[in-house]
DNA sequence: AAGTGTTTGTGCCCACAATTACAAACTGTT
DNA sequence: AACAGTTTGTAATTGTGGGCACAAACACTT
């Protein structure tokens, strides 16, 4: 069956709040509680899940660890995933330094960049490779995802030699809009874009006021 | 009217690709060179664009310049906005580096942490401040968008001190699905969420191939 | 001046996602 | 064992957003 993408990005906030609640010793949880927790209503969760299954236990609600364990397998989240980041500039740094990626599973294998001072140097357990050298290596050593933290100008071609890689999912943290062929699936991270919306909201509001009292 | 907030979503999209069409010299620019720069259909730009007025010419299309003025009156980026860092720790430090939120109006003009080997030390000219003085300072110097880049454990509680200090607009950085009053605007900055959704999708593919010779 | 080609703005329709509502299944209590 | 209270899964309904298609407006050529 063909699954709308909004539920299936709605799964991994499940998933997260499924962990949460498991290193609380949570047991069993209702669309409900779950729903109000996490600002979804209860109807939509059941929703989804139902897609893929039937998860939970009239009466009762779902089992926590069993929920976690399917749609672990459901995203394909049980296994490691090898990605290789091309940009070791300031904003490629602070990606090889997050460990929030290593923990879920995602392991940064390979770091390249054009920039011949950064070329070699060793960047937390990784040496950086020259840009040039990515189809060679790549080929050689497939990964699964490419982040793409170079400036504007260059992103559109490192995505092009990245998918004649064989990569079929981009993070992209380059201001553009990637064009790439079906079967291919980018992800923008674009905090800018976010603020520019949310501006929208604020501009014809009264400035800050004072906050209120007695909360 | 009442826009939706999927259109206002997509109206920076569309600022960002005229003020690079601005800078190449482009006067005039259809709906449908537009669409296929951006993997936008025609009539969804039009469609957007309807909702606040008729900018376009029938038979040239739009003028590049005008309709960036616009776009920019309309998301209120014909202004400033002053911003609020919580956390300096390794991602907070990236932000603080990071130079596309000044060029684009967004201004960082505080920054607080808990950690008292951060406090008082000077990080890109700011001082970074005490997290225990966030409403003294704010209430006497309010800013409109805070920035949270803390863990998640405490992320929750410096988005309520937020809050009550008068912010509407947050981005959150941390991996927690906030709670907030409505009238508060959220937007989350998770790479991990946006990794778990695209690994549905390469799960049940062979591993990358070989790379398509002749491109 | 007429004719050809473009392009906008929008009414209309369709698809699909969210919500509602309820039968069925289970728990816990009396 | 009967009953009251929960909660799931899903059929049915509602709501909303995207795309189509076309009249109207403009540009450009002959």
């Amino acid at each position: 069956m063909e699954i709308p993408p909004v539920v299936i990005d709605r799964l991994p906030l499940y998933t997260r709040a499924l962990a949460s609640l498991e290193v609380q010793g949570r047991e069993v949880i209702s669309s409900q509680d779950l729903g109000t927790s996490l600002g979804v209503t209860p109807a939509q969760i059941r929703k989804d899940l139902s897609y893929f299954g039937r998860f939970g236990k009239q009466g009762r609600g779902y089992n926590v660890r069993k929920l976690l364990d399917e749609l672990h397998r459901i995203l394909g989240l049980d296994r490691q995933w090898r990605m290789a980041l091309v940009g070791v500039g300031k904003l490629g740094r602070a990606i090889l330094g997050y460990d929030g990626f290593r923990s879920q599973g995602f392991r940064i294998v390979e770091a390249f960049d054009v920039n011949p001072e950064r070329v070699g140097r060793r960047v937390d357990n990784l040496t950086v490779r020259d840009a040039t050298d990515l189809e060679p290596v790549l080929s050689k050593n497939p990964v699964d995802v490419g982040i793409v933290a170079v400036p504007a100008e260059t992103a559109q071609d490192v995505i092009d030699v990245l998918i004649r890689c064989g990569v079929r999912a981009i993070l992209n943290y380059a201001p553009i809009a990637a064009r790439v062929p079906s079967g291919v699936y980018v992800k923008r991270i674009e905090p800018v874009l976010a603020l520019q919306s949310m501006t929208y909201y604020l501009k014809n509001r009264p400035h800050a006021p004072i906050p209120t009292p007695r909360s």
